[in-house]
RNA sequence: GGGCGAAUGGCAGAGUGGUCAAAUGCAUCUGACUGUAAAUCAGACGACUUCGGUCUACGGCGGUUCAAAUCCGUCUUCGCCCA
């Protein structure tokens, strides 16, 4: 059977629409997962994630490794049931760890062929994360998408060693999709009750090592292909360029996941380049240290590197002390129906939790109704 | 009435002759955040400035000293103790 179908596409062929047959529920393109990196989205309920229209979130393997660690998420009966989320949920890998832990402070680990080695920041104990074990303990999460180990580097590191990040990626790759498809043995798994297992395309900056690591992974075959590591150069200018060309290395039938990506206007743009899934932590991290975002010109989304379709507004500033007005008339969130600035605003003076909670929910159905802004573009 | 102690920047609170425009915390103002080591982190926070400095400041006034938030006298206020 065939898990992703498409539904609709632009006039440039490069953004669209697609069907995602997923074990819990089907879902369409283009969706933005907010992450739940620790199975919760810090601060906010389920009842009030669903409010905003939230289809999907991501949670994180290595996290969820560490704390509460799989044999109590086995008992729990998998992390769907855990968190009590019904929806569909991707598992990230923990490939980004390596990269944010182990390349930032090398204290902290180190990567071997075999795996990646941590330490546990929260009892000290040691950990080899081997590209078997990522798939395994994806599989005991009970995830509906899943996502290989990969290993991300800085986009400034000489191009040979991205090169080996590349040919490591793939290697890596290719020992998880043979978990993977052991997993679905040992574990009699339907053919449509499987999760989708996404490739992670690296290469940094450079153009033929991300062709070179899509062709090697798509020999090998995955659901979904992410754009790995950074999206941004040195001077944080958004890579147009080795995005689109990315995007145009993956296979047309596979979802195509924007990792980590982004603000507004770079999950527009990724959009526009035939991107299909993003997650980011801005919303969210963004909205508990008080930035909100808010519409502008819904008509200006795709107007060429435009950041004027919406505004970010930091509201414990001291000029929202007295703006007895929701923080946008038409937003129909939870924080907008109920709340005003100047409540808002003296949540975050007074450290409130409610504040941060507030915002986040603020914040997320704005990144929902970008993604509708999208869908209504193909 | 007598004795002792204390008074420091918006607040709390260090400092007890020069390296003090004065630690630190809070408050205030602002910024950052992109597959969450992040409800976190960073900067500013007396005035003026040609950015080298200049001025006004540690309860008030007056001394000592080359030099005082720091020592002395006195006044004011507050606290504690004895009558």
């Amino acid at each position: 059977m065939t898990h992703i179908k498409k539904i609709s596409k632009s006039k440039n062929n490069l953004s669209r629409a697609l069907e995602v047959s997923l074990k819990s529920r089907k879902i369409t393109t283009p969706f933005f997962m907010p992450d739940a990196t620790r199975a919760s989205v810090r601060g906010i309920t389920n009842s009030r994630l669903d409010e905003t229209g939230i289809r999907a979130m991501v949670v994180n393997t290595y996290h969820l490794f560490l704390q509460p660690k799989m044999d109590l998420i086995k008992k729990a009966g998998g992390v769907h049931k855990f968190m009590n989320w019904k929806k569909p949920l991707l598992s990230d890998s923990g490939g980004y760890q390596v990269y944010s832990l182990i390349h930032k402070n090398p204290k902290l680990g180190k990567i071997t062929e075999d795996g990646a080695v941590f330490r546990s920041v929260i009892d000290g104990s040691k950990h080899l994360l081997t590209p078997e074990l990522a798939i395994e303990v994806q599989f005991d999460l009970g995830v509906d998408m899943m996502v290989v180990l990969d290993d991300p580097r800085p986009n400034n590191i000489e191009k040979k060693i991205m090169d080996e990040s590349v040919e490591r990626t793939v290697r890596w790759a290719k020992r998880c999709k043979i978990e993977f498809e052991k997993q679905i043995e040992k574990r009699n798994i339907l053919e449509e009750k499987r999760p989708l297992l996404f490739g992670v395309v690296q290469g940094g900056l450079h153009t033929d090592l991300r062709e070179k690591c899509a062709n090697g992974l798509k020999e090998i075959g995955f659901d979904g292909y992410g754009f790995g590591g950074r999206h941004l150069d040195e001077d944080d200018v958004f890579l147009e360029q080795i995005i689109k060309d990315t995007a145009n290395y993956i296979p047309d039938d596979a979802l195509k996941f924007a990792l980590g990506i982004g603000t507004p206007q770079d999950i527009a743009r990724c959009f526009a380049a035939g991107w299909d899934m993003f997650d980011c932590v801005i919303p969210t991290r963004e909205g508990r240290h008080s930035r909100i975002f808010k519409w502008k010109d819904k008509g200006v989304i795709f107007e060429n590197d435009s950041k004027d379709f919406y505004e970010t507004v930091n509201i414990s500033n001291s000029r929202f002390k007295e703006a007895f007005s929701p923080i946008d008339e038409n937003c129909d969130c939870y924080a907008c129906a109920n709340h005003t600035n100047t409540y808002i605003h003296h949540l975050f003076r007074a450290k409130e939790p409610l504040g941060a909670q507030l915002v986040t929910i603020h914040n997320l159905r704005f990144y929902m109704e970008l993604m509708e802004e999208l869908g209504k573009s193909v």
